[in-house]
DNA sequence: TTGACTACCATAAATTCCCATGCTATCCCA
DNA sequence: TGGGATAGCATGGGAATTTATGGTAGTCAA
C-alpha cells in the first residue's frame, strides 16, 4: 500500500529519495520499482514490477488493435526499471523529468496500487481540483455507503 | 468495533495516547492503523488497514477517469499508516494536525468502524449541533426502529 | 581524456524507540 | 469495609536510529 504525500528535493544529478514508507512497501515484497509516464496526468507514475506485469498480461486480453492496446503498449515503451542507491535515492530518466515537469522539487503521492510524482505547480492544481469537486458533488459514493453499513 | 470518547494530551512531538480500548480492538485483528482526513469534517478519522484496502481495492473497479476514483486516490495521498511506540502512543503527521486544527489536546470519539479525533474547539462544536437537531427532530428513525423491535 | 554515470561516504535533522514517572482504577486481605 | 498493594494507562524525556541530502572517488564509453 502506497499512501501518504511528501515533498523531496531532486538534485542537481536528478537525484531524488524514494518517501521511506514507499521503500518499505517495495522491500517487503522483494518488488522492484518502475517508473512510466502517468496515462492520465502531466506526472510519472511509480509502481511495483508485480503490477506493471499486470498490465502486460491485460494488453495480451485485448484486441492488439484496439486504441487501449496501443495505449499500453506506449505506456510500456516509457517505463523504466528503476534501481536505489544505498541511501534509498533513485535517479528519474530526463525523459519523465521533461514529461511531468520537473525541476528541483518533486511530490510524491501514495494512492494505495502506486504514486505518482508531481511539479510542486501541478501537484497545487489538483489538489485544489480536488477540494472543489469535494465541495460540489460531496464524497464518493462508495465511500458513504460503506460508511453507512 | 471502536467506542466511546475521550480526550487525550498532544505533547511537542505531536504525540498522542490512543485510548486503549481502541488499541485493543486494532491489536485483536493484527491490525494496523491508518489516519487521513475526513471527507465530511474538519478532523482526522481513524481506521484500520483492512477497510483502507478495501477502498483501494475499489479504486481499480472504478472508471479511472471518473471523479469518485480522482477522490479516492486523493484521499489515500491524505492518509498515513500510524506505528504505535511502546506505550500505546503515535505521531500525528504535520498534514493532520493542520487540517483538523488540532494543538495540544484531541478528543477521541468513536463511531463503530472507525473514529474521529477532533480538536476540543471543533468537538464543542459538533457536539452542541448534535444536540439541538435532537431537540427539534427528536433521535434517529433508524434508531426508533432498532429499539422497538 | 573528458563527460556522464554509478557506487559509496558524510552529516545534520528528524524520527523512533525505550526507560522513567505519576495517576487512577482495581483487587485483595485483614 | 477500609486501606494498602498492584496493574494498567497517560505522559515526559533522552538516547539511538533512520532519513534526506550533499559530496567524492571510481568506472565505463565516446
Amino acid at each position: 500500500m502506497f499512501l501518504s504525500t511528501s515533498h523531496n528535493k531532486i538534485d542537481l544529478k536528478c537525484r531524488v529519495s524514494i518517501p521511506a514508507s514507499f521503500r518499505v512497501n517495495l522491500e517487503k515484497t522483494n518488488e522492484t520499482l518502475i517508473l512510466f509516464k502517468s496515462l492520465q496526468f502531466k506526472c510519472i507514475e511509480g509502481t511495483t514490477s508485480s503490477r506493471m506485469q499486470t498490465y502486460i498480461n491485460a494488453i495480451d486480453e485485448l484486441d492488439a488493435l484496439s486504441d487501449d492496446a496501443f495505449l499500453l503498449r506506449m505506456m510500456m515503451a516509457d517505463s523504466f526499471e528503476i534501481k536505489f542507491d544505498i541511501n534509498g535515492r533513485v535517479v528519474i530518466p530526463d525523459i519523465l523529468m521533461n514529461f511531468a515537469g520537473l525541476n528541483n522539487k518533486a511530490v510524491f503521492m501514495g494512492i494505495g496500487g502506486s504514486f505518482y510524482i508531481w511539479s510542486p505547480a501541478e501537484y497545487e492544481n489538483q489538489y485544489l481540483k480536488s477540494q472543489k469537486i469535494l465541495k460540489e458533488k460531496g464524497p464518493p459514493k462508495l465511500f458513504i455507503k460503506k460508511k453507512i453499513e
